[in-house]
Formats: C-alpha cells, sequence, structure tokens
DNA sequence: GAGTGGTCTAGACCACCCT
DNA sequence: GGGTGGTCTAGACCACTCC
C-alpha cells in the first residue's frame, strides 16, 4: 500500500528508486542484511515486482545495491577510491593484484582508435586490482606491444603496470589517457555484477616507452562506486584571453 | 524469425543489442532514418517486444541511438568531444550556450562534499553548452559563493565560468576536479534524452579564485557519446620507486 | 486514426542458495 | 522445498507525431 509517499517524480520506477536510496542514506537498509524481496517491496508500495526489479536493477547499475540470485540484494558499503590524475606518480598504495589471463590479442575496442594502437596481435594480461580491502576496484587489461621476454610477463601479471616498466628499467616517456563510459567488456561486468547493459567507468591509457619497440596499451573498468578521478592544480592558470 | 544468428551472448536483450549495434556500425541502419520499430524488430528477431525495447533502452543510455515517442528511434551521429584536462587553459573553441536559469540554491549533492562546498545557499546558473554542431554536449550547473554584483552573474550565464571570471578580473588560483558517473540531475536526463535511471559522465569542479570569498563550484554533465576527458603528459615521469 | 515509443502490470520459467 | 533474483513474454494504457 501507500504510494503517496512516491508522487514525487514523473515515473513510477523512478520514485521507487528515489525511496530506496533514502532509506539506505537514512539507515533503515542497512549493509551486511538482505533488503526486502522483491515481492515484499512490491507489496509494500503497492507497484509490480518488475517495477521493483527496475529500480533496484538502476541502482545495481549505480553501485549502490548488489544482488546475489538466491540469496538476496544488499546495500553495497560506500567506499570510493579517488585516483588523482595530477600526482604523476600513480603509486597506488596496498593495491592487490589478481592475474586472470595471459593471451595473445587485437586491440578491437573502436574507441581505442583514439590511442592509434598498431594492428598486429598483441600480448594481452588481464587482472583485477583491489585497494585496502579485497574488494575489487579495476579490472584491467593491457596490451604491450613487441617483444619482451618471459621474465617481464611475469611482471605485468604480478605487479601494476608503471612498476613492472619501472622494475625493467624501462622509462615512461610520454603517456596519453582517456577517461569515459562504456559497457563491460571482458569479464568485467561479471566482476563487479554490474547489470547487463549498463555502463561503467573506464580509462584508456597508452604508454610510450624509452625502450625501442615496446608500447603499452591498457584499458582500466571500474564500477562507479568504486573509483573516481580527481585532478588538483594549484598555482597559476593561464586564463583565456576574452573573446572578441 | 531467426534468432539463430544471435547465440553469441548469455542473454537474448544483450544479443539483440550487439546485432544492431553491429547493424550500425555496418551502416545498415543510417543516421536521420528511423530504424525498424520494435514491433518489426520483434517480429524480425522473434523475440517479445519488451526485450527488444529494453536493448533499445540500453543502446539509448549509450548514445548510440535517441527515441522520439510518436516519430521513432534514431542512429545518433557521434561526434564525441575530447577535452583536455592537462591543456590548462579549457579555451573550449566556438562553444555556444544557451542559459536555463538562475537561482538561489543550496548544493545538496552528497558527492559535492569531497570538494567541502559552503552549507550556505549560493547563487546558482545552469546551462547548456555546445559545441561546433547546435547539439548539446553538456549541462552546466555553477554556483557561485557569496558576493558578486549583477553584471557578473550576466556573464555566468553567457560564457564559460572561466571566461567570465577572467574578463571580471578575476584570476583562478587552484581548481580542483572530480570525474565519476551518476544519473542524470536537474533536466539533464531531458535535455540529453537519456533514458530514465541510466548514468552520465559528471564532471565536478571547485575554482578558488584571487577575489576573497568568491570561489565558484559545479557540475558538469555530459551523454557518453558527446564528451571524454583526456590527459597527455609528456616528458619524464617520475617512476614509482620499486617496492620493498 | 494509425503508428510510434514509454510505462506498468500479471504471470511464467530458470538457476541459484539455504534449510 | 521454498525463497531469491534474472529473464522473457503477452497484453494493456498513455502521449505523442504524422497523415
Amino acid at each position: 500500500m501507500i504510494n503517496s509517499q512516491l508522487r514525487a517524480s514523473s515515473s513510477l520506477h523512478q520514485s521507487v528508486r528515489e525511496e530506496i536510496l533514502k532509506r539506505i542514506t537514512k539507515g533503515t537498509y542497512p549493509p551486511s542484511v538482505p533488503i526486502p524481496s522483491t515481492a515484499m517491496l512490491s507489496e509494500e508500495f503497492g507497484v509490480s515486482p518488475i517495477t521493483i526489479k527496475r529500480a533496484l536493477r538502476d541502482l545495481q547499475a549505480l553501485g549502490v545495491l548488489t544482488a546475489v540470485a538466491g540469496k538476496g540484494t544488499f546495500v553495497k558499503e560506500q567506499k570510493r577510491f579517488l585516483i588523482d590524475l595530477s600526482a604523476l606518480v600513480f603509486s597506488w598504495e596496498n593495491a592487490s593484484i589478481r592475474l586472470l589471463s595471459v593471451t595473445r590479442e587485437k586491440i578491437t575496442d573502436p574507441t581505442m582508435r583514439v590511442l592509434k594502437p598498431p594492428s598486429e596481435s598483441m600480448l594481452c594480461v588481464r587482472k583485477i586490482i583491489s585497494f585496502g580491502d579485497e574488494i575489487p576496484a579495476v579490472y584491467d587489461s593491457t596490451y604491450i606491444s613487441s617483444d619482451v621476454d618471459g621474465e617481464i610477463i611475469d611482471e605485468f601479471g604480478e605487479r601494476l603496470v608503471t612498476e613492472a616498466l619501472s622494475r625493467n628499467g624501462i622509462r615512461i616517456r610520454s603517456e596519453s589517457h582517456m577517461i569515459d563510459a562504456a559497457p563491460a567488456a571482458g569479464q568485467a561486468a561479471e566482476v563487479f555484477a554490474i547489470p547487463n547493459g549498463y555502463p561503467m567507468l573506464r580509462r584508456l591509457y597508452k604508454f610510450t616507452t624509452s625502450k625501442p619497440g615496446v608500447t603499452v596499451f591498457g584499458v582500466l573498468q571500474s564500477p562507479f562506486d568504486r573509483l573516481a578521478y580527481t585532478l588538483n592544480l594549484q598555482s597559476d592558470r593561464k586564463n583565456p584571453a576574452p573573446k572578441k
């Protein structure tokens, strides 16, 4: 009963979503205990279970909730890590890494073309990076051009790209990044339990190194609730000259 | 008939989405002509209209399609603008601006707290920014702390924040940015025709100025297909020292 | 009036988890 | 076995656009 409390928004599932979000922030639905099932919420709000599911799915895409089939829907602890792009050293303290696979692949993602990758197949290392807690925060696909020997490959599986390069005496000469969002690719959707079809935050990168022929490309995918990028500029910014 | 071509993926709507995406990239569905209606696609793929709608809605969220009730669903021209964060001057050539509203409001968004905004109500200017073509690319909400007189307010409605400050002799001393994604707030959903509940790319910003008491906060919201952020660092990057 | 997309509903099946 | 979420379907209503 009672969708009198739901009048605020235009669509029903939006109202439901906002009401549930309100309860989460108020603490009515604490983490570690499943929230009421779709059937119960359906009855409480007086709307169809499908509408409830729709609202819950949207909240999953935002990283507010996570659902486990057979168990229930849970409120996620909101621990978002901020990666400071202006700190030229991405030190990423206490990052732990889980290696997923090492393959040879071509880069197929069309938006990667902005970074002008080679068309040949490259060494591809996929891994999951977590910070502090052991909850996965980043799904990384690294592509290494041309020839590096076996030991370095192991390094790429065990450490961050920048660290692996550094430890092998390879210096980074220039780097390009691009931040956008796209639907989960690879196993990212399963790793982060992002509902199918919804986008994730993404950072494409390219490192040009001091070692001839060694260029590193990659894609970082993260759920919105786990990662954000910051940029801090002190000092004197050149203001644009007045137009006209 | 024929979902034999759809076997690839796990869920039906995902397969439908991928097939439609394939047709768009192949040019089977050109822009400016509506793609087949949900009813026709439903018949062609042999799946329920709802499943088709679900797939189309996900593609809308990604900015690939845009739907107009009563007219049809259209392929969006993919023209994405790249904002280079490392170019300290965001010159934003040929940006055109449409003023939406000037109000007094408090900052309510909880993620804004990262930038430590004041709790008092501030002057709030909302506008839409387009580049080159007249298709909206950014929905901007600017909050100006404390007292600025009427003329400057007009400037904020007509120009970019940085320009408005510069033209009034106010220098930016430091700036902070945070890039993430969140569901459309304000009128952003309508402006960009993002389906309800899906996230948009977002950049929160804060400018500390040379004029005492004048601090500028704001939120830029953009659809994923219209904007991405890039960062290019040449030169010598300090590599992190090998751990241990 | 016919066609469009947007939304909501009712009902079903599945895979999964827990007892 | 009973509960959970995930998915798919059929059918309906609305607001809108175009003829």
